[in-house]
DNA sequence: GGTCGGAGTTGACCTGCGTCAAGGCGCACC
DNA sequence: GGTGCGCCTTGACGCAGGTCAACTCCGACC
């Protein structure tokens, strides 16, 4: 099997599968082939290992990131040392946006969570295509849009939702997400349990009591069933 | 005291108030005086009284409103039926932008605190100033990026500090805002507490407690004096 | 200025979830 | 394929904060 990723440099057949990557990344999309041409000229691609850390708190973070395979995870820490998982991206998403927009300390940390293909753009060069390409800019705002809507709604289900109601909707969430209902978690359940404002202990307590109820089937440690989505739907 | 709100409709000499109105926005800096001008004559602009419904959830709101006078609260209310404050605009702050970006029916609610000057700017003219006028989609995504670190910000300080923590971090946030140890809540206690993720009865509980320390001082319903705002940093 | 309703306060109670601790186990890396 | 670390699980326990209730009080509106 060739492993010639496509974000490796080298000559003009590299430039020519730059092109290709830049191409089917969601926020270019509408952009004239000259266009595609031009940004992908500019980007720095990297194959970065897992748990890799792509910038921490306090740096001042120079790039727009874009993920073209793998998965990244975005948390905080807090004064008193808690960990929050903020939001796990993937393929097609950015991230590091806040510093092209804002240009300042980074108070949130990145890691990778399985090796992926990052693209990495410059400042200055995001800058100008967000001002040169309108597309650009009105996709960056769906998207951050969007992002504001999910985060709210972490924010709402944290003082509104009790700890069973929200591994629930976590589930139910990502059944419809996949088209499935057997998946396999995205992060760790350390991770979930973070994400939904739960330590560990409670969260593998509630997915006990769910496959205590014959609602879900846990196999391994990141694979789960659901049997009865009904029923996790109302709490 | 002549009463000659500049949001209300009128002649040429309207025009030139709202112009004048418009070009104040934050969103429209960095226009030119003609484009100001455009925006001007499609803007709607209304007195809006206190405790009106702007939209609501399931509604499809057709604008986007700027906010000349007066204070916003926009709130979420879970399937539980818990309320949920989100976010309180004032002067200067637009809201709706959703409905812009990505036209779908709301899921929250947005209702008026005090007597509100509000323009309403349709969603296709909006958008034709975003795709044409790059300025007004960089302020947006910095408008959009700033919310979402505050929104992120209140996930991890609903589940990394206790009551106490985010009451004082809340207050002391307060006062750096307005550049003073004394002022004025800018929402009810009921709804400050609904924004920290608490009850009024905790919020009032810790509130009682700063004051028993001789942290603060509480003067009517909303009157705050911090008197030791380094204890406060510390919890 | 009166009056009425909702906001705010205070108290008592209780429970859900965090904390601490200990043990098993899977998975990544060697 | 071994092995060791860190994830996951299970149990016991305590307490922060939610809930319910009763009362006060402010302030909006007539």
């Amino acid at each position: 099997m060739d492993h010639h990723h496509g974000c490796e440099s080298g000559g003009d057949g590299a430039h020519a599968e730059l092109e290709a990557l830049v191409a089917k990344v969601p926020l270019f999309a509408g952009l004239t082939h000259e266009q595609i041409s031009e940004i992908a000229s500019r980007v720095r691609p990297r194959v970065v290992p897992r748990n890799q850390q792509l910038y921490g708190a306090g740096d001042i973070n120079p790039y727009l990131r874009i993920i073209h395979t793998g998965t990244v995870k975005v948390y905080r820490i807090t004064e008193s040392g808690h960990e929050q998982v903020i939001r796990v991206l993937g393929s097609g998403d950015f991230l590091g946006e806040k510093a092209v927009i804002s240009p300042s300390a980074s108070d949130h940390f990145a890691v990778t969570l399985d090796e992926s293909e990052i693209c990495s753009l410059d400042h200055e060069d995001m800058r100008s295509y967000l001002l040169r390409y309108p597309s650009v800019a009105f996709t960056m705002l769906e998207t951050l849009s969007a992002r504001l809507g999910t985060t709210e709604e972490q924010v709402s289900a944290m003082t509104g939702e009790d700890a069973a109601g929200r591994v629930a909707a976590y589930l139910v969430g990502l059944a419809d997400e996949y088209h499935r209902s057997s998946f396999l978690l995205p992060i760790s359940k350390k991770d979930v349990a973070s994400y939904l404002g739960l330590t560990p202990e409670t969260l593998s307590r509630r997915l006990a009591a769910f496959e205590d109820n014959g609602w879900i089937h846990l196999h391994g440690s990141r694979r789960v069933d659901l049997l009865d989505i009904e029923a996790l739907r109302l709490v």
